[in-house]
DNA sequence: TATAATAATGACCAATAAGTCATTTGTCAA
DNA sequence: TTGACAAATGACTTATTGGTCATTATTATA
């Protein structure tokens, strides 16, 4: 399973300085010192590879926006919110290259349908902050300002992924708090309504089953290599087969993983379905 | 000549509804009902078509902004300026579908050029407007100011673009005059700075000369059609030659060939060169 | 060490692309 | 009608791609 990441690691390198058509398999297999079959052994095909990637750092990113949204005091929040974006498009600079380069070349239905969901999820969990932040006050421009949140974390995500000038998050982060709250307090004139935003969306997929959960844990620990990220992903597999361990101890379990790379995702569901 | 634009006309269709490189020289003859060879006598390259295709596209859209904000007085401005682009916008809908899906996907070289050109027309332009409209009182943020106006410019442009929504283009001018407003009034913390707008762009190129600007005149005379725009074009280029005319004749027969989707760009290029 | 099972290889295939050019078709003046 | 010139054709070439599979190498097991 090693092999995978690092076809997946070589690949993307590849992605963010040529983009995903320009790139054959053959310059992937000669990057990673494999042979083109060793390839079709890890992945099914070239659009496998893609959609495991985009998928990967929007998982990462999607559980990290949400966590923080749930996580956070009020008075921080904005700022954590940015901050945290944008620390994540500065790490993970490739991955946010291809993303924005490849976004608009549709590929499998497959990808579409989850890039939705997780647009989804950024959606609610940006709804769920300006709501806690600003109460009834801006119920009637909240799609209007949902747009233009995420208008600035497309607009200035920009500036980290296609130039590389070192930038001060922290000042980014305030400087867009500002401009948020600038414009959730005097707008009057909001023009993505509710209905607008649900013309253009489509309606948010079913729950996660604790089978799917599951089937994902279980994958994962397969792996992973032997850590306490691992010992805690196998706790909290049999709590999710059969509840034993204390709400703190599970909490603590989740802690553990958060911020392992390949378990954000699975952090999120397990915070969602414990409900915690 | 008249084939040239056939193949443009019909090559936007497929490029808005696939993609560039999704599309074939073949699918494109077809569509035309022309040979391949045809196609090759119009263009040297399927790449020298999208270049022609986003330059055609991207001289409409500056010199309109150009122009708008040349010529519209204060109150208006902001709101004129937001609207006429999401005219553009809405009206060649294909080109934007283009230009925001090939964006990023690098072409020739010299398209490059061509496009940090035009963006830099377009940020003098909005440069321009908001020192007349807000003064020094921007002095500190306006190059964050410029970032956010095309940071709106592009994030709502999406909704034009990528989804067939009836929008109300009056609604959403307003809407960004506020918000555009709301920024220029209260920020405090800008974040993009000139020293970092000018480490992203590349230096402003050269003046265009009087006899680049001929070349183009001239070759636009014979490609078009017997009309009053033809005859204004020609009567320029008599005046560019050995300036002849009183000044309101020349602007009588810039008015003439403004709105001619093929003459903006030459119309943009002599107001400056007249400096009306 | 012998055997089975798994991992890895790279020559090969079919499909498709951009671009070329010998040939045909059309046009118009003499 | 003819012949010279330009316009248009489409079969063809060349190159590259994603993907396959018979074969070989490696590892684990008994």
């Amino acid at each position: 399973m090693v092999k995978k990441q690092l076809i997946m690691e070589k690949a993307l390198e590849l992605f963010a300085k040529q983009g995903f058509e320009a790139t054959s398999v053959q310059q992937i297999t000669e990057h990673c010192g494999i042979s083109k079959g060793a390839f079709y052994l890890s992945f099914k095909s070239k659009e496998e590879l893609i959609t495991a990637l985009i998928d990967d750092f929007m998982m990462q990113i999607t559980s990290d926006i949400d966590y923080i949204v749930r996580n956070t005091k009020d008075e921080d929040l904005l700022y954590e919110f940015y901050y945290a974006i944008y620390h994540s498009f500065h790490k993970h600079s490739d991955f946010a290259k291809v993303l924005l380069k490849e976004q608009s070349h549709a590929f499998s239905k497959e990808l579409i349908l989850k890039m939705q969901y997780y647009e989804k999820v950024i959606e609610n969990a940006i709804l769920s902050m300006i709501e806690r932040l600003y109460g009834d006050r801006i119920k009637e421009i909240k799609y209007d300002l949902i747009y233009c949140i995420k208008g600035f974390m497309n607009t200035y995500s920009q500036l980290f992924v296609f130039y590389n000038v070192p930038l001060d998050l922290k000042l980014l982060a305030e400087s867009l708090v500002e401009k948020t709250t600038l414009l959730a307090q005097h707008t009057t004139a909001p023009f993505v309504t509710q209905e607008l935003s649900q013309l253009v969306k489509q309606p948010m997929n079913e729950e996660v089953t604790k089978e799917q959960i599951l089937e994902i844990i279980v994958q994962k620990i397969d792996e992973m290599e032997e850590s306490i990220e691992k010992e805690s992903l196998i706790l909290l597999k049999q709590h999710l087969l059969e509840p034993t361990l204390s709400p703190a101890i599970v909490k603590g379990l989740l802690e553990n993983i958060r911020n392992h790379p390949h378990c954000k995702w699975i952090s999120y569901l397990l915070r969602r379905y414990f409900e915690i």
